[in-house]
DNA sequence: TGACACCGATGTGTGCAGACATCAATACTC
DNA sequence: GAGTATTGATGTCTGCACACATCGGTGTCA
């Protein structure tokens, strides 16, 4: 072992490989052979089993006897995993992948803003009322920084005021969507009146329980995000996957 | 190696242990020790390291050193991974992964509708449209196996056309939900016409590329969906995570 | 005498090397 | 062309060395 720093061997193979499958340079059908990428990576035989044992759970690759390490193609990937998420926001896939994430955002956000009314606990509610409230003041005031953290808390507590515990897992993701608009130059200097109030509106109505309240103002800040963010990943060709058998993954 | 069929000792051992934390035999904060796993799944050292790297990457153990191998609570379980979702469906979670996915669902699939309205292709268009004829042909005939395929297909072909790649990954877990909705004998013996009609209706709206239509007939889908559904999860205790951090997984 | 900081022993995951088993793609034989 | 043998890759097992977090003992100081 050459240079060890901090990180386990495993997780920077897995880490590697993971980064240039996603990112596209190496393409799907591409066939490694255990033994070369021992070589390459400078490890093991059991680094790089057990790396390739996980990247095969997250559908990047296959093994098969004979053959070697195939490639697979991003239809086979799970694109709900937290690791295959965040490289392809690093590597070429990034405007599609924020497309998708700003969609599923757009879907899911209202209704877990219509739950959250219906089944928050009360601290969870009092507390999004007093985020909002501060969001309001810094936005008002243009502190951009402290908006965006704001803001990335107020959707964090609606997600996970919702009870549902797969809407509460897309906090990283939609955090990683809010720091990016604000990276890209997205935003606005300070934010709009309207966006604050239907903040405000949000919390109000799952402060006051009313679903379907919460569910339309949630919808309005969903379109309004939807449309600033269109100009990051216009002209990416949408994948129409033509009715695969999916397999029970493994 | 004593018996040895038709899987690999790999998959068993994932298998074997993440059916039992999932299934809460293995609660969270139990602690394990590689090799009393190979004692006890009678199996390498290579497997149960490999298995254990898997099931760390689906957030269900950690390792430490001088420590063990510790089970996490289910708050760190990736709840969108298939392997998860399927072993929860498996066991004692079962009501409360219904909900989750029917919750789920009746956020994506309005705006999977919308999306497939502006942006499907042609083919899928008019394959949507022949299936919702075909559902409404069965569903008054009243046969119930032939009804339940068209369905999936129905809603997977919607979730494929939205063009979003996480909205397509979902069929899997969509498919579940209907399989799982018949066979809990939750269907009516002859499907409703509303519910032929509302399928016809996105089919149609989506065909002719009216998105706001097709939305709202998918929603009325949804609403009526989840009031069928509810019976099967009902006591189903919501979790409220209390804000806790995200790692960024690994 | 008691409290606290230090430090070494211990045990566990991590990484390595080499062997054999298994199985499927390929080549070969008839 | 069908059946069989070969081959080469992953799958599995094992013994070893190392890193390092934890625990307990020891020494120091109040």
């Amino acid at each position: 072992m050459l240079t060890n720093m901090s990180t386990s061997l495993h997780h920077r193979a897995v880490e590697n490989l993971g980064t240039r499958i996603v990112g596209g340079s190496l393409p799907a059908g591409h066939i490694m052979l255990a033994e070369q990428l021992e070589d390459e990576l400078k490890v093991s035989r059991s680094v790089v089993r057990e790396a390739v044992r996980v990247l095969q759970s997250l559908g990047l690759v296959e093994t098969t006897k004979r053959v070697g390490i195939r490639v697979l193609p991003p239809e086979r990937w799970n694109p709900f995993d937290p690791l295959v998420i965040r490289w392809r926001l690093a590597g070429e896939g990034r405007g599609a992948q924020l497309r998708s994430l700003a969609e599923l955002r757009s879907a899911v956000e209202p209704v877990a803003a219509e739950l959250a009314a219906a089944n928050a606990p009360a601290e969870l509610r009092q507390e999004l009322l007093e985020v909002a409230l501060a969001m309001r003041d810094a936005g008002k005031a243009g502190d951009v920084p402290r908006f965006l953290e704001l803001d990335i808390q107020f959707h964090s507590l609606l997600l996970s005021g919702s009870g549902n515990e797969m809407f509460a897992n897309l906090v990283g993701q939609v955090a990683e969507t809010l720091t990016g608009r604000t990276v890209h130059g997205l935003m606005p200097d300070r934010p709009r009146d309207l966006t604050l109030q239907w903040h405000l509106d949000v919390a109000e109505a799952i402060f006051a329980g009313n679903a379907e309240d919460a569910r339309d103002a949630a919808s309005r800040i969903m379109r309004r995000t939807i449309s600033e963010m269109e100009p990051v990943w216009v002209e990416q060709p949408r994948v129409f996957v033509p009715l695969q058998r999916r397999r029970h993954s493994a």
